[in-house]
RNA sequence: GGCGCAUUCGUCUAGGGGUUUAGGACGCUGCCCUCUCAAGGCAGAGAUCACCGGUUCGAAUCCGGUAUGCGCUACCA
């Protein structure tokens, strides 16, 4: 199939995928829907040293979260060992490599060496010109080699990359990169290239910390005689500190923000604003506008610095565009899990659909929602005294309670407009604004100062509830 | 130290030589709405387009240099 795209998301399951990870992939993903091209996942899991558990489980799992699907994959490294040891072999037995017998003690104090002599860092080439008698000597006492690329000496080589146009780099400050190493497994750089030339890719969408051995890359192409793919390095992701974005940061696993109760298509939304962008004003996209609109001119060549703020703006944008029963049927996992153990479950899915249109403006996130509903659900409510009289004194609130009491207590219709229509009169009756008034009532109902508006939180919460936390309220002021 | 990339409001960005008194968004401030908190509406502050030279009638936009930041510099990816 000449002419189609096909790219590659390529993590390593050395930690949990991280926004930067996700942000490449997403590129490639849209990429690919948008040139209705094919996108592929392939676990890059030749470090057996940092391997993590669990790894590869979390990034499928994130992907998915997000809609991310992939057409073919995953596809594992380490099951395909015996091919880059067979391409490596072939790269020493034409001389484009060769095997190197280098203790890691010797290349340490190499690097020491030149560091303090400061002196650019990098192999010296020992090995590259052992005699073949050396080479089947030293192999049989035992000593287990890696295979070095023979980097040309002189000349330069350069990068065509597609956001940052032409890149180039002298051959001399290539050194001789390991290919296979001595326990067997190929070096990312190998391996890398193997499988985009294997996997037929068209475009190798990655971050732009991979731009310095992009030279590299191009050489091993060049080594083996095949043509290399496209290459267009993205613009990093930073913490706030302007360094590239680690654990280090705070939360930067992408699991976590579902954890933290964001939206996948917020997740979407902002991450592809973190590089690329439409135009002069539109933000709020959804996955098919973004995918329709994707392209790789369009994608910044500068860094970007990942901003928590917008994101929570955002996505509160998309909380408040679902639809009630949605909102309630996504916030439900979130309130099931932090509601207080006293509370009965499960949680009732209806109860929770009453109340849901009452918080979905307040909340930004999901996380936050059983913290603006818990008082719905809990049989008293728990605050300071002081609380509910505010800004008047214990005299006035105790005024208040007892009318609104007496006056609620003949209320037969329990809805908001009943509610609203025996309480309002009371403030001018007794000479209080409206504000201060149903604060007093906003606390001894919630337990709070800030809560939804008070006679539909009152209509929800339902009589009997009402007039039990009014009347303790009372009482909490005559001890 | 070497090599590479980048540089527009605090942050994300628009801008591809004259239409720019540099536009939008987040955040921030104020006002309006209002029973609180949000949401919403309106207004405002905030960028001598890193700096210095050059090209041009004209430069944020093109070209050099400098500075700064970041990345790479592993038998890690």
């Amino acid at each position: 199939m000449q002419g189609q795209v096909r790219v590659r998301f390529a993590p390593s399951p050395t930690g949990y995928p991280h926004l930067g990870n996700i942000r490449t992939a997403l590129f490639n993903w849209l990429f690919a829907r948008h040139t209705k091209g094919v996108f592929i996942l392939r676990i890059e899991d030749t470090d057996q040293a940092r391997k993590v558990e669990g790894a590869t489980e979390i990034i499928m799992e994130s992907l998915k979260w997000l809609g991310l699907d992939w057409d073919e994959g995953p596809y594992f490294q380490s099951q395909r060992l015996d091919m880059y040891r067979r391409y490596a072999e072939e790269l020493v037995n034409e001389g484009k490599a060769y095997w190197c017998f280098c203790s890691s003690e010797r290349l340490d104090k190499m690097r020491q060496d030149q560091m303090a002599r400061k002196l650019p860092t990098g192999y010296d080439r020992h090995c590259r010109n052992l005699a073949q008698e050396q080479v089947q000597a030293t192999k049989s006492s035992g000593t287990v080699p890696v295979v070095r690329f023979k980097s040309p000496l002189e000349g330069q080589t350069t990068v065509e990359d597609l956001i940052r146009g032409e890149v180039i780099f002298a051959n001399s400050t290539l050194d001789d990169f390991v290919l296979l190493k001595s326990d067997g497994y190929p070096t990312y750089h190998l391996a890398n290239i193997v499988d985009d030339h294997y996997m037929d890719i068209s475009h190798v969408m990655r971050a732009e910390e991979w731009l310095s051995s992009t030279p590299r890359h191009v050489l091993l192409y060049r080594a083996f005689g095949w043509q290399p793919p496209q290459f267009a390095h993205l613009p990093m992701i930073l913490g706030p500190d302007k360094s590239k974005l680690s654990k280090r940061h705070g939360a930067t696993a992408i699991n976590e923000y579902q954890d933290q109760g964001y939206l996948p298509e917020a997740m979407i939304n902002f991450l592809a604003l973190l590089g690329w962008s439409l135009d002069d004003k539109t933000e709020i996209m959804t996955v098919e506008e973004i995918v329709k609109n994707f392209s790789i001119e369009r994608v910044s060549k500068t860094a970007a610095v990942f901003n928590i703020a917008k994101l929570e703006w955002m996505n509160g944008m998309y909380i408040r565009a679902l639809g009630t029963q949605e909102f309630s049927d996504r916030s439900l996992p979130f309130v099931e899990r932090a509601l207080p153990p006293a509370v009965k479950r499960p949680i009732d899915a209806g109860y929770l659909e009453q109340i849901a249109p009452l918080v979905q403006e307040r909340a930004k996130t999901l996380s936050e929602v059983p913290s603006l509903v818990d008082f719905f659900f809990t049989s008293t409510v728990e605050y300071d005294r002081e609380l509910l009289w505010g800004k008047l004194d214990s005299k006035q609130a105790s005024d208040i309670l007892g009318k609104s009491i007496a006056a609620l207590e003949k209320t037969l219709a329990w809805d908001a407009e009943q509610l609203e229509a025996a309480i309002r009169p009371l403030t001018e009756e007794l000479g209080f604004k409206a504000g201060p008034f149903f604060g007093v009532l906003r606390v001894a109902i919630t337990g709070r100062t800030a809560s939804p508006p008070l006679f539909q939180t009152m209509e929800v919460l339902g009589r009997e509830l009402c007039l039990a936390r009014l009347a303790a309220a009372s009482d909490m002021l005559k001890a």
